[in-house]
RNA sequence: GGCGCCAUCGUCUAGCGGCCCAGGACGUCGCCCUCUCAAGGCGAAGAUCGCGGGUUCGAAUCCCGCUGGCGCUACCA
């Protein structure tokens, strides 16, 4: 290890991307991850890939491979990761636990950090109360009194504690932030945050940290959100004795309303990206696009809105970054894909529809819904156009059941929003899970089925609905609703 | 509520003290091309540069205040 490290000068640009595999692979890690390819690129310096997954209540199996399937698919290839290894191996949090626990005792043992042993019911009405009486909620530090012997001696008798960082109780933390500039926290607003949690893992103040540092990494590239923690961070590089990275945020990528982007106002998985036809390239440029970057136009516009991953890595300027959140508009990214699909050639273009929109395995799942329902196969598309078409909307006869109206239609499609997003992607579960939807909302089993049949189809008659959501996927069934929701306003 | 960040057409942005009564792109509208629809071409509408004070001969550009938006405020990241 210590050889190893040796190989790497101080000077070294090294800058990571560190999703956490909770879901579907999310369009904002796309664009961080760009822009850490590119500072990288342009530095000679190393792309670090890192799970962190020590959040084991969110946790989703399939969400790993994800991540590396849509990053790839965008092109935006990493140095070292838990799938190609790298000298800072491993590269999964989960994996490395041992040594967040060692940090952790380091802390403890020179008084930057202390045991609490509050429940969570005990901080929960810590909180009610605060909020009652108009204080912000915090951790009160009630904890921190203890005597560090006595605390250790509960812990090593098994009683269930997290550990917190102790911030100072005066004075403040400034940092720099390379776009914006110096950056101050009072600490008498930051709070005591849990570093070590009772399970055992971290959170990731304290991976972060300790993986950036033990990584080398000389740039922390992320988004803006992390701005109010960086506080926080500063406080554990300097209880450590370690060397700061600079920090760069970077706005947010927002909805029509420009709040956060999110799942319910916009399609934000990757793999509703690829599932709906867009080119990687053209979705790369388009994140380009957020935020700036790119030198100012010269007299013939037009092309200086149309740039490679290579154009980006020769011309990107961080330095132009506009710190407005940018909006993630979908109209424009279509009419910039509509401009990559016309500059294909006649054979791309065949092989890319072939490749996105009738791959064998997708036909093969799609053929058994539809084989018993048609006498020529002709026919064929008369039952399955909902499955090849990018949008449907059934007509409000068809969405809107015999007994209900339109707010009370609205409703239950909010609901089932919610029910899809969470429920596991086969049969069994999408079943138990409308069938649910509807005793929670009073609304018969065939009412909801009726009505999540009309929205993926448009239809009142067709394939089997469980089969159907299950073959569309939830990416493209959720942007469905999105749709329908939008439309029934 | 507290703390922090941000602020140019509906949206993405150009602009970094005079070249700007603000340029380009998406979207919208109109015209042309055309068997249709797209694409393409041409054109139009669209921003008192959030508001108010300064600084300066001169401010979208610098400073301050206000307002607004957003983020954070978890044993989530």
């Amino acid at each position: 290890m210590r050889c190893v490290r040796r190989l790497y000068s101080v000077s070294m640009v090294r800058v990571r991307i560190a999703p956490s595999p909770t879901g579907d692979p999310h369009v904002g890690t796309a664009y961080i991850a760009l822009m850490n390819l590119i500072f990288a690129r342009q530095r000679e310096g190393k792309f670090v890939l890192r799970i962190e997954d020590t959040d084991r209540t969110r946790f989703v199996e399939t969400s790993e491979r994800m991540i590396y399937e849509a990053l790839r698919w965008l092109g935006l290839e990493w140095d070292e990761g838990p799938d190609v290894g790298g000298p800072f191996a491993p590269y999964r949090q989960s994996e490395r636990t041992a040594l967040y626990r060692e940090r952790a005792e380091q802390l403890l043992a020179a008084g930057s950090a202390y045991r609490c042993f509050c429940t969570a019911a005990e901080l929960e009405d810590m909180r009610r109360r605060q909020m009652a009486a108009h204080l912000p909620p915090r951790y009160d530090r009630r904890c921190r009194a203890l005597p560090p012997a006595e605390a250790a001696r509960r812990a090593a008798a098994g009683e269930a504690c997290v550990v917190r960082l102790a911030v100072p109780l005066a004075g403040a933390t400034t940092f720099r932030d390379e776009l914006r500039g110096e950056i101050t926290f009072e600490h008498a607003n930051v709070d005591d945050q849990v570093l070590l949690k009772s399970d055992g893992y971290p959170t990731y103040h304290l991976a972060n940290v300790v993986d950036d540092h033990e990584m080398q990494i000389s740039d922390v590239i992320r988004a803006e959100e992390w701005i109010s923690s960086t506080p926080k961070h500063v406080l554990l590089y300097q209880a450590f004795g370690w060397a700061l990275p600079r920090f760069w945020h970077m706005p947010l990528l927002r909805n029509r309303d420009k709040s956060k982007i999110s799942k319910r106002k916009n399609p934000v998985s990757l793999i509703y990206y690829r599932q709906a036809g867009f080119l990687p390239a053209a979705l790369v440029n388009f994140l380009g696009l957020m935020g700036g970057g790119m030198p100012a136009p010269s007299a013939e516009a037009k092309e200086v809105e149309r740039f490679t991953l290579a154009d980006m890595i020769a011309q990107f300027q961080f330095e132009r970054i506009s710190l407005g959140g940018p909006v993630f508009d979908l109209e424009k990214l279509k009419w910039l894909n509509g401009v990559y699909l016309r500059a294909l050639s006649p054979e791309e273009f065949f092989r890319a529809v072939r490749a996105n929109v009738v791959p064998d395995e997708y036909l093969r799942a799609v053929c058994p819904l539809v084989q018993e329902r048609i006498e020529t196969l002709a026919q064929f598309f008369d039952w399955a156009d909902f499955l090849f078409r990018d949008e449907v909307l059934p007509a409000a006869e068809v969405l809107i059941p015999k007994q209900r109206d339109l707010a009370a239609t609205r409703k239950a499609m909010e609901a089932l929003a919610a029910a899809l997003e969470s429920a596991d992607w086969n049969k069994e579960a999408l079943d138990s899970a409308l069938r649910a939807l509807a005793d929670e909302i009073g609304w018969s089993a065939k009412e909801v089925f009726m009505l999540a049949r009309a929205i993926l189809t448009g239809k009142k008659a067709s394939p089997p609905l469980l089969e159907s959501l299950v073959v569309f996927g939830r990416a493209r069934s959720l942007d469905r609703l999105r749709r329908c929701l939008a439309a029934f306003r």
